[in-house]
RNA sequence: AGGGCUAUCGCCAAAUGGUAAGGCAACGGACUCUGACUCCGUCAUUUCAAGGUUCGAAUCCUUGUAGCCCUGCCA
């Protein structure tokens, strides 16, 4: 017996990922007294649910290691960033909890900074002007097998770098004419290394600095920068980086910052299924295959939010991933589990009918309404209760009734008795067709005597249903949702295209909740029985007009027997 | 002989030379006023493969194999 509880203890203990084992380490060591992370998107499109990763990872490692957290705006390239999105981006992350504090910062007010480091490299020799053509470059950079080889304009003298850069800086060039390079090694086996292009030319307005620059720093030049200035100590971004880490190593020590950042590498989240990765929402967006960035069949943060999707259920997700250097694809499914997970205790259970049909009571008072107290949650008794009304006429879910049943149902057919969660036990006695022999009305008897939904004589039912008064039910839109993505066939084609899944959205008008979610607020969210989890569309609603998106549906119900 | 990285259950993922955690999914069963939840149980004699070192290998060595990334004046 004791020995089991002990086992059990022991594996209550959460092992380390790789990155919180860097930062122990130097820590320990004293690399740092106090770390500092940053997570620094480009606002070039929103953000989606693997940004989310990086920026609770981020945020977390500073909170639990007691550093401090930056956001910055990795604007270097006007060409793309706009301030819609510096705006959508400050708002998603804000949402998932993720504190800048005060240390909101752009990359775009370095330039200074990153112009006085690109004269050091100069006065140092470790950078030069050329004036090889985009094209020319490339050739000179040679191929992935080959090395390549030095630019005519390498070796010009310090002064002649200087009196060249500062001209670029002052306009003189048109765009494409000049670059400054890094003077490293053309023969180097990693690309990044052979005198990389560190500052071009673009007479661009930007969405920060607007006029006052013509000269734009590079990506691999300005980065470290960014990062040594602020004081970050552990720059995390994605796999893709790593090659580029030789050259952030580079600039770091040749700039001879005192304590360099480090750059780790982890893997992108992906997600089975879905569309990950901002060019490809963006063309989604863009070809009008979805309504817009936050179109709820995305995994964009305002996508998310929309469909009701909860900070907190991000953040449970993100930690059940966990952080890898292995490309991985996790199922949708524990998405799903984690929304589930988060709302089942915190919100209120309520009835919606999806797919109605009437079921009269015969033997109940014609005209008369009762109203029953039901609890709002049964496991949460802090959510309090509420009345709904009862009376002659109902509806109840087209699936819950059946003429002929298969073995194992214990719903409604003819001569069997259920229970109304929360109301009375009701026999049902047959049921009505129409022409093309579809059903139209259920006919049952009550026993007045069950109120509440528990019958005296102690007798049990196997089936309980949900049900909603006809006359008081409120009508509403919900939309359902497939995978966007194909099953069958993946995300991609090989020629890039996608496969889109057309049945991926589907919306019904005519289902019906209970009268008291009539004024449900934009994001409220419920848990329907037996019908999943929905939250009210906060773009589309209107008093009396509810809109219900589904965040994810309860698991399986009956299946029929083959 | 281009370089870098990765490989542990259907999907994530731990194990840091001491005898394969955990979660999701799935499947049984109990419970139930939601066929949900909860609870209990099952689910890798084996870690990409083959050799080697060792008392002992997912971990070290060798040789392979597979996948991802890199030839922007994008980030």
């Amino acid at each position: 017996m004791e020995k089991e509880v002990v086992v059990k203890n022991e594996k209550e203990v959460v092992s380390k990922n790789f990155i919180e084992q860097i930062i122990e380490k130097d820590l320990q060591e004293g690399a740092y007294e106090k770390i500092c992370t940053r997570f620094p998107p480009e606002p070039n499109g929103y953000l989606h649910i693997g940004h989310a990763k990086s920026i609770l990872l981020n945020y977390g490692l500073a909170q639990q290691y007691n550093g401090q957290f930056n956001m910055r705006f990795d604007d270097t390239n006007p060409t793309k960033e706009r301030s819609e999105f510096v705006e959508s981006i400050k708002k998603d992350i804000q949402w998932l909890g993720a504190d800048w504090e005060d240390r909101l910062f752009f990359a775009s007010n370095y330039f200074g900074d990153m112009y006085e480091a690109a004269i050091k490299l100069i006065k140092k020799g470790k950078a030069f002007v050329c004036d090889l053509t985009a094209e020319e470059i490339r050739e000179y950079r040679g191929t992935l097998t080959e090395p390549g080889k030095e630019s005519p304009y390498r070796n010009r003298s310090v002064e002649e770098n200087l009196d060249l850069f500062e001209r670029m800086k002052n306009g003189e060039f048109a765009d494409g004419t000049k670059v400054l390079r890094a003077k490293i090694d053309m023969a180097s086996p990693n690309i990044n290394m052979r005198d990389p292009v560190i500052y071009r030319v673009a007479h661009l307005s930007h969405q920060n600095t607007g006029d006052a620059w013509c000269i734009y720093p590079m990506y691999d030049f300005a980065h470290p920068i960014e990062d040594a200035i602020e004081g970050v100590t552990h720059s995390i971004c994605t796999l893709e980086f790593e090659d580029h880490r030789p050259l952030y190593d580079w600039v770091v020590r040749e700039l001879e910052y005192p304590h360099p950042p480090k750059q780790i590498e982890f893997a992108k989240l992906y997600l089975t299924n879905v569309v990950t990765g901002k060019r490809y929402i963006k063309k989604l967006v863009e070809e009008g295959v979805v309504d817009g960035w936050d179109d709820p069949r995305l995994v964009s943060i305002a996508a998310l939010r929309r469909r009701g999707f909860t900070p907190e259920s991000i953040k449970l997700f993100v930690e059940l991933c966990g952080v890898s250097k292995a490309n991985s694809s996790v199922d949708y499914a524990m998405l799903e589990y984690c929304i589930r997970e988060d709302l089942k205790m915190k919100r209120p259970r309520a009835m919606a009918i999806l797919d109605p049909i009437k079921l009269v009571i015969d033997n109940y008072p014609e005209g008369q309404t009762e109203e029953l107290e039901v609890a709002n949650n049964l496991e949460n008794e802090a959510l309090g209760s509420r009345m709904i009304p009862f009376s002659r006429e109902l509806y109840i879910e087209r699936e819950d009734f059946m003429e002929v049943p298969p073995r194992k149902y214990f719903r409604m057919f003819p001569g069997n008795e259920v229970r109304l969660m929360n109301a009375y036990f009701v026999k049902c006695t047959g049921c009505e067709k129409d022409e093309n022999g579809n059903i139209t009305v259920v006919h049952g008897t009550y026993d007045p005597a069950s109120r509440g939904g528990n019958s005296p004589d102690g007798r049990k039912v196997k089936g309980t249903i949900h049900w909603l008064d006809a006359a008081s039910a409120v009508q509403v839109e919900c939309r359902l949702y497939e995978n966007l993505i194909d099953e069958e066939k993946g995300v991609y084609n090989e020629d890039g295209t996608m496969n889109i899944n057309p049945n991926s959205l589907e919306v019904r008008k005519n289902c019906f909740v209970e009268p008291a979610l009539a004024d449900a607020k934009a994001y409220d969210s419920f848990q329907f029985v037996r019908n999943g989890f929905f939250c009210v569309d906060a773009k589309d609603s209107k008093p009396g007009a509810l809109v219900f998106n589904r965040i994810v549906s309860l698991k399986s119900s009956f299946k029929l027997p083959k």
